[in-house]
DNA sequence: GATGAATGAGCGTTCATTCAT
DNA sequence: AATGAATGAACGCTCATTCAT
């Protein structure tokens, strides 16, 4: 096994370790017997246990930052970009639950509060960067409400996480239809 | 301090801490510090940590769910429940930053896979009751789009929570006119 | 209730939790409770929990001494007065297992090597006296063999303790002739 | 240290601070240091204190039974091999003070009921299976009193069990004499 | 005198991390 | 480079003892 396969069977490890069993649940001995590696082994690639976590992350965010971009055109009207990116992004989370189980955990804890700042502080490539634009371009355009980003974000995210979240409880079952007519509301929510 | 009183301290401390440390950074023993007790008395309370800790949860969704009543008049138009509903609640969540910084990581964690059982299998009185309500006759008198229930939920709440999220981390500073200005944002997802 | 009926429900409580769950299993909150009292009276009666363990010891051993000198006669026979001393005490043990049980388990203990010291000095009056007087009569009329007391002690004394244990874990049922029959076996292991 | 060698430290720790100390004072980390190994370490080779105890003391007995078997003839006259039996057992304990004071209290403890009960269940090779066959041989041919098994192990073990403990208290001093002396007295016990 | 709530030292056990192999 | 046995600090929890009522 080459050495980015190891890193990655580790990082899985984790991810499906957390998922299902949450932070509590999670101890080093068991990510590294579910990875196929020594205890000692994850330590060659990451120096703590939280390292490890916050690389995960960082890893699902860059990911799922690339996968929005997929097909994504600047070009198109607002509302087709937007209801691009949601239904991308929830698709994501409908297809790939124990992620969606991890980032949740991730960013309801203490954690991720410093993601949060770099986020804000434009640090890092990210996903928000795209409805930075969209919103800013399409408030200017009178398209969207006049409202501030952060409400934006809260308007398009915030339906689409507890959908996310009734899905991998296994309380609604997500398909394509209901993905975009979902979408499609919340984009009622912040158009004029 | 009589012994509500001392209940009460440990339940606040625990509060306390897991929303400012995280499951993680709150041992029993820094919660009995906080509350000024021995860290044995909380065991006089509480049987397990575990306990104390769904308890908390409990009672503070007990209190949650009492104060979205209050004002409530099942009388008034659906439009104006709603903004009532959803406005107390985030207003709640902004006065008591702690209160949703604790519920917002107990609910993401598989500590509250119970919980969500049994609201769905309506066990216990919920605020989810209310809303349940709302949208049923909503949608039937055709005011409100016609989506099934957990769409509505995430619709209605999804904002909500990321825009307290915000508001703890500092993001944005919630005041009320922008807490109504997006509840109503809110409810133009879910009318027809 | 009586100052000494108190004492005496507390002496008895922990007679019975130990004898039934071991040194172990016998917390002072449960042999409160079992003995109808608050937990801090128990500290009224009894300096610490190691003091009311060895005071409950003494007492019983008091208790079997008198007994074996109920119908005990100095000018009987030897084989008489040994099948009496042995019979009482046997009888005692299968009549009242949990002082058995309780006995055994502090005899074997730590708890009892400074009773087996001062026994061995002499302090303290006990059935031991009886048994001394009457191995050195038998011995010196050479109706015993020519063994050292202990020696006798342990032919006298081992096999009724392993069948009182016998008799209290259920593996036999001991009546009265099975009791006289093993006795008379004794004697014959030390007579001449 | 190899594996196995750091197991057996353990369990001698276990075995001494137990003999010395009775349950009560034997914490695992006083155990630990008495090993010579981290606290942790014990749960790499024992999963609860429990387990360890109950470990030891089967080990203990295996090896006292294979002690026992020893220069055993089975076909030489049953005095002598009752001699053979009783005299190695005690020689075995009285040069084995440490063992010796730790199955006294195991036996003695509630830890024990389900040690008897396999035992009478004639679950695992023991001890008591030769005395078993040799006894009924006996009985049979009329060279032993008619006496129920128990009751012969009552008379065959009692006396050595307090001679022992004789011994390991420090008021008898037992040589071959001694002990040679003393077992063919127990055998008077049983014989015809 | 009697209580039982409160205490905190001490327990058995876990687990992130280290390091000899 | 990889391992997993070893570690011990830190955890959740218990319980003998105290003391305000």
């Amino acid at each position: 096994m080459i050495q980015s396969e190891k890193r990655q069977k580790i990082l899985h490890a984790t991810l499906a370790m957390i998922a299902e069993h949450g932070f509590h649940g999670a101890p080093i001995a068991d990510i590294a017997d579910r990875a196929g590696v020594g205890a000692g082994t994850i330590y060659r690639y990451f120096a703590t246990k939280d390292i490890l976590i916050t690389e995960l992350f960082r890893q699902l965010h860059e990911k799922i930052y690339m996968r929005l971009l997929e097909g994504y055109d600047a070009k198109k009207p607002h509302r087709e970009r937007f209801l691009h990116l949601n239904t991308s992004l929830l698709h994501y989370f409908v297809t790939n639950p124990l992620e969606f189980r991890f980032i949740e955990q991730y960013l309801s804890s203490p954690y991720s509060i410093l993601f949060w700042q770099n986020l804000k502080q434009g640090k890092g490539e990210a996903g928000l960067f795209l409805y930075h634009r969209l919103f800013e371009e399409a408030v200017a355009q009178k398209i969207m409400k006049d409202l501030s980003l952060n409400i934006f974000f809260a308007l398009a995210f915030g339906p689409l996480l507890v959908m996310a979240r009734e899905n991998v409880l296994g309380f609604i079952v997500l398909d394509e239809v209901l993905i975009t007519g979902t979408i499609k509301a919340c984009w009622d929510a912040i158009k004029r």
